[in-house]
DNA sequence: TGAAAATAATGAGTTTGATTCAAATTTATT
DNA sequence: AATAAATTTGAATCAAACTCATTATTTTCA
């Protein structure tokens, strides 16, 4: 072609990765490459086309009439390839699997459900299904092969389980406005000691709050209180009935609401990862892999405060 | 991500050119690429997908449902992308130019009125006209800087004068179905010594026939007609009043409905190169490059049996 | 304001993937 | 069956894209 600009996929990638994360170190995990990568990538074509894309000089880059006239053409095309791919991969896979599917983490259906609506567009000959008993360990469920899928924040060892990180985020403590706690920058375990924790009904060890910061410390609190629903919790919190910990993500849509704040769990604060747990012998499976991409795509659309890998 | 294809836009490309091209060689031509690198391509991208993409045994080549969906999918991109390289160039060069055109190759117009119709849709600004008037040689005015760019199948050398290839293409003898002529396989020379030609009013050294095929076998024809209007010389052809050379696109559409035939002009046919002249000033100015581009894009699209270069 | 931390840019070197070349193989043509 | 055309293949080459290490810039916060 005569007046070739040489644009390509990846550079769009980029830019909506960018778009997304609002930094290039963050796009760089999020596309699972360097943050040197970028700039070199971004740059290049920016010569070709002989303009900024984006304004450097400010926190979350803006970008110019150029790089906006590229995030359309992201928005437009990146869709599509997805769906041609997911076309193929269904093509190409044949077989249609079975998909059973436990959470471990409560907040999780939050954005589970409109996965699976999207996935099942696109997959529709997967047989998809919910262990939804609160009061059974998921994992061994996995190994077994009575589940397929689990979504889980503390992966546990196993020869025959693969565990693919979805994203990051960061476990915060949740208290009522007029809590006393509001005080402080961040919070320490001892802060904890008087206080009422709101959980979910599951092991002690499998809630960070405790395995990754007040049992370090050796503290309990004063009492332990467990409820099934995350509105619910907050409910008690706003009305000074204890506190507790919850995702960011999981938080952030009550802030303005609810009479809340959130505060960090230690002066770096805690930060988990949530995994996909599949059996080996499906990873690579098409309909599994899509599924498991789907999932983090939805989570990074829509989710608040979540950070790749 | 996790279930990639790594699809990128010149597997689309490649694809897109071997539909309309119907040959790995031909689509290889197009892009500016070799036949092998095609070859390395696609089946470095099947592998990939773990399915063919089209089947090589047919002559031109049958796209299985993956290939087909892929073809979907470039149809859909392929045109965006050309979209967004627009408005990005316009956004960088800025400046809008002025396009003087004029024809020596008088069946252009077929092709040059939906060229300039797409094209204006994305520079509005750039002022273009025509110098239709018939009887001046063109190619001194786009050196003196009347004209701005001239559709020619000779090159005239010149410093200041630039030739892009836009396609090459084969010149026919077109005769009626009744004509004596019919019976050979293809024309020589000497069987054109007693018949009247029919001809566009410019001089000799112009018209491929004669300099191509006639005067290096030093043969005459009977007579010369000149006509101005490519239906009529078909008109007076078919009805016996003569014979005459066309570029095999121009005649495609009339084939069928009229009682007109076509033979090679020589074992191998004559085949001429179209080019657009400009300035060599002009050689990469954004506003320039891409009418060239649009035109390339629409002979391709709407003309029947030119090649690339 | 100044020091420390985070983020981005840069240059050199490396890797990977894409392309070419030359030769072999297959397919079409006479 | 023989020749020509198109395609495939493998090895070598080339260039784009990436990483690493370092420097520069920006942001944060004491």
């Amino acid at each position: 072609m005569t007046s070739q600009i040489g644009l390509g996929l990846h550079h769009l990638k980029t830019l909506h990765a960018l778009r997304q994360t609002g930094s290039l170190v963050e796009a760089a995990r999020m596309l699972h490459l360097t943050q040197s990568a970028l700039s070199h990538q971004i740059k290049e074509l920016e010569s070709r086309i002989g303009m900024e894309l984006f304004v450097r000089k400010t926190k979350p880059p803006r970008f110019t009439t150029a790089g906006l006239r590229l995030l359309t053409l992201a928005d437009e095309l990146l869709p599509q390839v997805r769906l041609a791919e997911q076309d193929l991969l269904r093509l190409a896979g044949g077989e249609s699997g079975r998909l059973n599917m436990a959470i471990e983490c409560h907040s999780c259906f939050q954005w589970l459900m409109p996965t699976i609506d999207r996935y099942r567009e696109h997959w529709p000959e997967v047989e998809m299904d919910f262990a939804s008993s609160f009061n059974f360990a998921p994992l061994p469920a996995l190994s077994r092969g009575e589940l397929d899928l689990v979504i889980t924040s503390d992966p546990m060892n196993s020869p025959e389980l693969e565990y693919i990180p979805l994203f990051q985020y960061e476990m915060l403590l949740a208290i009522s406005r007029r809590h006393p706690l509001t005080e402080k920058e961040w919070i320490e375990p001892k802060d904890l000691e008087p206080e009422i924790m709101i959980t979910y009904p599951v092991e002690h060890e499998r809630l960070a709050v405790f395995r990754d910061f007040m049992d370090p410390a050796n503290i309990e609190p004063e009492a332990i209180r467990t409820v099934e629903l995350t509105l619910m919790m907050l409910q008690l919190v706003a009305s000074q009935r204890g506190v507790c910990a919850l995702p960011n993500w999981a938080l952030a849509e009550y802030l303005d609401k609810s009479h809340i704040q959130t505060r960090k769990l230690g002066e770096k604060g805690i930060w988990c990862t949530l995994y996909a747990a599949i059996r080996t012998e499906h990873k690579g499976q098409p309909y599994m892999m899509d599924f498991i991409e789907t999932a983090k795509e939805t989570c990074f659309a829509r989710l608040n405060g979540v950070r790749p890998v």
